[in-house]
RNA sequence: GUGGUUGUAGCUCAGUUGGUUAGAGCGCUGGAUUGUGGUUCCAGAGGUCGCCGGUUCGAGCCCGGUCUUCCACCCCA
């Protein structure tokens, strides 16, 4: 035996169990990703690497993995380029391709390259795999799925709300309660930093205010001071902060805040209608926050932004985020075509499913009715039985081997099967089964023409 | 990419200052039970102690490297 083998850091297998528990949400959200009008479509799992390049910002570039190019690629290579040893040249000359980082900008892609075979307004699911050369932790993976739903077309907010409404019905379906979807408005960050006199540094601002959850108002203000805002504007903003922990109130005191500020205001009316209609429309089993700290997101995000997060006294960060973007296809070359979208994290969702215990029992029944095998010639008896079972969609099997019975019926136990049929020497000639209840252990008896008694309490 | 952490049976984990043949629980196999699982009892199988190298008379234990796990950054689903 050589070496062990292995998979790359970050990748998993997935076992029957695994794979079913998978499908079940996958298969949820799918439903409800057409149930709200969604059509499918799929993308290569590989793009061109100037496709995804400069899309993500520095970071994000430099977590795309990038696919070798093919033969004798140093060939090509310029000896200049080479000999500096310069990484970032280096790439574009070694590699064209690229894995998929995300599924929003592949769409943005199909999107342009089919602008004439689809409708307007176009709403898509997605649901595949991306990979990130990131470093794995709990809930971060290298190979993850993420499911997405979003429209392009002529813009307007209530498509924001029917997304969050959409977030609303996929985790009351999954049974995940408390789930908190965060929102906020780029108008606003940039209103606010506007007003504060840090327009030019809106990116550091942001990705400063959004840790103030986690490394608290001192911590925000002297990250903020080390990108290189100015002591007055911080002190402006500080009002914020105590805003962040009173969230009831925060759009009275933003609208204040930014009344100066023509962006600013945008972005308070749009919040201030996707709040109010769904209060009035209520959702299910999910709580909408307004945040202003809320600034995570990729750089393309224009309006409002989502952030989902797990129920509280869960680890997870977020498990699905989402947000408006105005002008997404343009850097593909198509302008005025704005879009608004969400992703749910199903790695994640799954995480946190596991951990509260909300998978329903059944998803992990892969066979409802197990054949017990005693002999060649009662398992032929049995295959008329099981046709007809399974011609009635009732998943059905025969224990392949006759092995002691004793070895069945563990089988049946371990695999949660909730029915064991026998079909032994006695039974074949009554022509009966014998139909074993395995929760309580009961049975019954049942001719082999009054079979569809059985399958009727199934 | 930076700093730290983890790895021992199929799984979860013990393993003393470095010292004979590396343990437990669960699971698995067989038996008690030749037509009955989930409870009980008895017996058994199963390990290159992640991998490579070093120190030592002697390494699961110490040192270096490497891979992996998880954590904090960074960033994100």
């Amino acid at each position: 035996m050589a070496q062990k083998p292995s998979i790359p850091k970050g990748t998993r297998d997935f076992s029957p169990a695994e794979v079913a528990k998978r499908n079940y949400i996958i298969e949820t959200i799918r439903h409800q990703f057409e149930v709200f009008g969604f059509q499918p479509i799929e993308t290569p799992s590989f793009e061109n690497l100037e496709t995804l390049m400069g899309k993500y910002g520095d970071e994000g570039d430099r977590l795309i993995f990038k696919i070798l190019n093919s033969g004798d690629y140093l060939n090509k290579v310029e000896p200049e380029v080479y000999a500096q040893k310069d990484s970032a040249g280096l790439t574009p000359q070694i590699s064209e391709k690229a894995l998929r980082y995300d599924l929003t900008v592949p769409f943005a892609r199909y999107v342009v390259m089919h602008q004439h075979e689809i409708d307007l307004p176009f709403k898509r699911y997605q649901i595949q795999p991306v990979w990130r050369a990131d470093r794995p932790q709990k809930g971060r993976f290298r190979e993850f799925y993420q499911c997405d739903a979003d429209v392009v077309g002529p813009g307007s907010l209530l498509q924001e709300v029917e997304l969050l409404q959409l977030y609303d019905s996929v985790f009351s379906d999954l049974g995940l309660n408390g789930v908190c979807i965060k929102l906020n408005h780029r108008k606003i960050l940039s209103g606010i930093a506007e007003v504060i006199g840090a327009g030019d540094k809106l990116i550091p601002f942001t990705v400063a205010l959004d840790k103030l959850d986690k490394i608290g108002q001192e911590g925000v203000m002297r990250e903020m001071s080390a990108a290189g805002i100015g002591q007055a504007a911080i002190e402006k903003a500080m009002p914020l902060f105590s805003m962040a922990k009173d969230k009831q109130n925060s759009l009275d005191v933003l609208s204040e805040f930014l009344k100066d500020s023509i962006v600013g205001k945008q972005g308070i009316e749009d919040l201030k209608f996707i709040a109010e209609t769904i209060r009035t429309l209520e959702l299910n089993s999910t709580s909408l926050e307004i945040d202003v700290s809320l600034a995570r997101g990729l750089n393309y995000y224009t309006g409002a932004i989502f952030e989902v997060s797990a129920p509280e006294g869960v680890n997870m960060g977020s498990i699905g985020g989402g947000g408006r973007y105005d002008d997404l296809t343009g850097i593909f070359g198509l302008k005025d075509l704005s879009g608004v979208g969400i992703s749910f994290g199903l790695d994640r969702i799954y995480l946190v499913l596991e951990e509260l215990g909300l998978f329903p029992e059944t998803v992990e029944e892969s066979v409802q009715v197990l054949f017990v095998n005693f002999g060649e010639k009662e398992a032929l008896a049995a295959l008329p039985l099981i046709r007809k079972m399974r011609g009635e969609g009732i998943k059905t099997d025969l224990y392949p081997a006759d092995a002691k019975l004793q070895k069945q019926f563990k089988y049946a136990n371990n695999r949660n099967i909730p029915y064991v049929v026998l079909l032994g020497k006695d039974e074949l000639e009554q022509k009966v089964i014998v139909v074993k209840d395995m929760a309580n252990g009961s049975q019954n008896t049942y001719a082999w023409k009054d079979l569809q008694q059985f399958i009727s309490t199934l």
